[in-house]
DNA sequence: AACTTGCGCGCAATCGATTACATAAATAAT
DNA sequence: ATTATTTATGTAATCGATTGCGCGCAAGTT
C-alpha cells in the first residue's frame, strides 16, 4: 500500500509556531537553539506548536543566516578503490551523528579542470574538508592559506609533504620494517621491493621505512631488487616478470600493497614460481582477501576505518573549538598479519 | 611557500557587484542565471565587476531562494564494500558536471535509530536520492509517496519490489542464466548454488534465473545443492564445507557473488579439493581480483560503473524535465568472462 | 527603600540572492 | 504617425531562521 495522497502543504514557518505558541519568533528559535535560554514554561508551549503545526527547520535558511554550511567534503582519490571507501566508512561513521553532512567528489573525476576546491568554502557550501588525496597541486593548498580556510582541512591516509596540514595516517614506516624483519627472521637476506607509484607518499615512507630496516639489519642492498609498481594488481604482474628474470634472483618480496601482491604473485605462477615455496611476499594494507587468497597472504595490517574515524574527530576538533584532540600528526599503529605467502628458507 | 596573508574581507555580494557594474541587483543576478537577459553591454559590465570585486555567489542564499538544494543523496548499504563504492565511482561521474553535489550516507551506521530520509527532503537538504539499498523499510518510502518527493527517488543495482520506484539494474536473471549455461555446456549436470542473503533482492534474481535455465536444460534438481550464503568471503568458506561433504556432490558451484566464490575455493581447498580440477566454480560480479586470483576466476560481468552512471542520468531526468530518459526500469547486459575456475568435465 | 543584577522575551534588522511587478525605451505593426 | 509589442532594467518583496539590542520584572544587595 504505497499510495498516498500527496499534501502540499505550504512550509510550516517559525512564523507559524511562533503565532500557535503565542510567542515571538526569536523565542521558538532559542527554544530550538539553545533550549536553557528559555523558561520551563515556553519551551513546553513551543514544543507542542511544532508537533502541533509539524514544523520542520529550514537548514537553508540557517545556514544563511549562521554562515555556515553544516557539511563537510571527503575528497577521495578514487571511490572505485577499496581501499580508499573503507577509510570513507569510518568517516561516515564518524560524523554519523553529528550536524554535518558528508560530501564526496572524486578527484580523479576532474582530471582535467582544475578542481578549485576553495571555492567549495566560499560558495559556503562546506565547512571543512577531509582528503584522502596527498597531491593537491600546491597552488590550492596556498588558495586555502589565502582564504583563511586552512585550518578547516585534515589530511587522512595520505597526506601533504611540503604543506602542514593536520594529518592522520597509519604508521608506514614502521609496517614497511615489520615486514622486512619478519622476511629476515625467516632467513632471508636477498629481498626485493615493489614500490607503489613514484611521488606518491606513501610509496616514499614505505621504502624508506624498508631502507632503513634493511640498513639496520645490514642486508644486501642490489638496486634491481627495487621495481617500480604503482599499487594496482596489474603493475604487480608486470613486476613479476621481471623478477623471474634476475640473475640474481630474491627469495622474498616486500610489496607496497596488496593489490600488487596478488599481482606478482599471479604473475610469478605465470613464470612457473610458486609462493612461498620459491618466493616468499609480503604485502601492505591487509585487506579482506588477504585472508582468502591462495595462498593467504601475509601482510600488514592497517586500521582503515580508524583513519576514517580519528579523521572525522580531528576535523570535528577545528570545527566546534571545545571537542576533541589537535595533535598535528596522528600515526596509527600497524601489525604484521602472518599467513602462508611467505616461509622459512 | 604555504604561508600567506590571511584576507579578511567581509563577503562580496551582488549589491556590490551591482554598485561598481551601476546596475542594480536584479540585473546582476539575471546576468548570472540567464545571461541572454540582458544586453551585451550590460553584461560585458557585470561579468567585470564580477572579476574586479572577486564576487562568489552564495549557494546557501540561493538555495534558500530557490527552495532547491542543488544535492542529491546516495544512500549506500556499506561504504566499505567495493562493489559498492565502484557504482558510486559511476555515479559521482555521472553529477560531475551539473550543478549538483552528492551526499553520502551509510545505512549501516544508523542501523538502530530510524534514518528519517525524508527530513533530507523536508529540511531542503536534497532535490533528490538514489538507493542502492533495496532493503529500505515500507514505511519510509510511505512517506516518500505521502510528503510528493517520491518521484525524486531512484534505485540502483538493488531495488525494492514492493515499491514502483525507477530502477537501474543489471540483468540478474540473465547472469545467472549464462552461469548456469556455461556449466552445463562444459558437461555439467549437478550444479549447486550459493545463495546471497535471504530477502535481497539479488539473491531471489538470481536465485530464480538459475531455477529458470535448469528447468530449461531438465538439469537434475537436488535441494541441498542450494546453500544460503550471504555475499561474503566468510558465507563462501563455510558453503564449501557443506558442499565437501554432501554424499551426492556437485561438480560445479554458481556463486551469488565473486567473494563468495573466493571463500568457496579458499574453503574447498583446505577440504582438499581443488578447483577446477574436482569442482568448477562460477562467480558473480567479475570484481578486478577475479581475473588474478588462483585460479582466475570465470565470472559474470556487470557494468558497475555503468549502473552508477545510468542511475545518475536517471534522476538527472527527474530532476530537470526536459533531460534524459525516463523508463522506469533499465537493465544492463551482462555477459560471461571465461577464465579458469571452470572447466570440462 | 533605593539600587544593581540578571533572566526571559520581543522587535526588527540581517544573512545574500531571486523574481513578480512595474516602467521606460526601442522596435514592429497598422 | 500612432498604437502594439518586445526588450532591458529597476524597485522592493521574499525565501526562513538567527540575533543584537532593549525593555520589563523579579530577585539579590546594602
Amino acid at each position: 500500500m504505497l499510495r498516498a495522497e500527496k499534501v502540499e502543504r505550504k512550509a510550516v514557518t517559525v512564523q507559524d509556531v511562533a503565532r500557535v505558541a503565542g510567542v515571538s519568533t526569536a523565542t521558538v528559535s532559542r527554544a530550538l537553539s539553545d533550549p536553557k535560554k528559555v523558561s520551563e514554561k515556553t519551551r513546553k508551549a513551543v514544543t507542542e506548536a511544532i508537533s502541533a503545526t509539524g514544523y520542520r527547520l529550514n537548514k537553508a535558511a540557517r545556514n544563511l543566516r549562521k554562515r555556515q554550511a553544516n557539511a563537510v567534503l571527503i575528497l577521495v582519490p578514487n571511490l572505485g578503490n577499496p581501499f580508499f571507501s573503507q577509510i570513507l566508512h569510518g568517516i561516515s561513521a564518524g560524523f554519523s551523528d553529528t550536524e554535518f553532512s558528508i560530501l564526496v567528489s572524486d578527484t580523479s573525476d576532474q582530471a582535467g579542470n582544475a578542481l578549485n576546491l576553495v571555492d567549495y568554502f566560499l560558495d559556503s557550501r562546506i565547512d571543512g574538508l577531509i582528503s584522502l588525496d596527498g597531491s593537491l597541486p600546491n597552488a590550492e593548498l596556498d588558495l586555502f592559506h589565502q582564504h583563511g580556510v586552512a585550518d578547516k582541512i585534515v589530511f587522512a591516509c595520505e597526506w601533504s609533504p611540503e604543506a602542514n596540514f593536520p594529518s592522520v595516517r597509519s604508521n608506514n614506516a614502521m609496517g614497511a620494517r615489520l615486514a622486512v624483519r619478519h622476511l629476515f627472521d625467516l632467513g632471508h637476506r636477498k629481498i626485493a621491493h615493489v614500490t607503489g607509484p613514484e611521488g606518491n607518499v606513501l610509496t616514499r615512507a614505505r621504502r624508506e621505512g624498508m631502507l632503513e630496516e634493511r640498513q639496520r639489519l645490514d642486508l644486501p642492498m642490489n638496486p634491481d631488487w627495487i621495481v617500480r609498481g604503482d599499487f594496482s594488481l596489474e603493475s604487480g604482474f608486470d613486476a613479476a616478470q621481471k623478477i623471474a628474470r634476475m640473475k640474481d634472483r630474491p627469495t622474498a618480496v616486500f610489496c607496497a600493497s596488496d593489490m600488487v601482491a596478488f599481482g606478482l604473485i599471479s604473475g610469478l605462477k605465470q613464470q612457473g614460481l610458486s609462493v612461498p615455496e620459491d618466493i616468499s611476499v609480503v604485502g601492505f594494507d591487509d585487506i579482506e582477501m588477504a585472508e582468502y587468497s591462495d595462498p593467504p597472504l601475509t601482510t600488514i595490517n592497517q586500521d582503515r576505518e580508524g583513519l576514517g574515524r580519528a579523521s572525522a574527530d580531528r576535523l570535528l576538533a577545528q570545527l566546534r573549538p571545545d571537542v576533541g584532540e589537535d595533535r598535528q600528526i596522528i600515526k596509527l599503529d600497524v601489525y604484521l598479519a602472518e599467513r602462508q605467502s611467505t616461509r622459512a628458507i
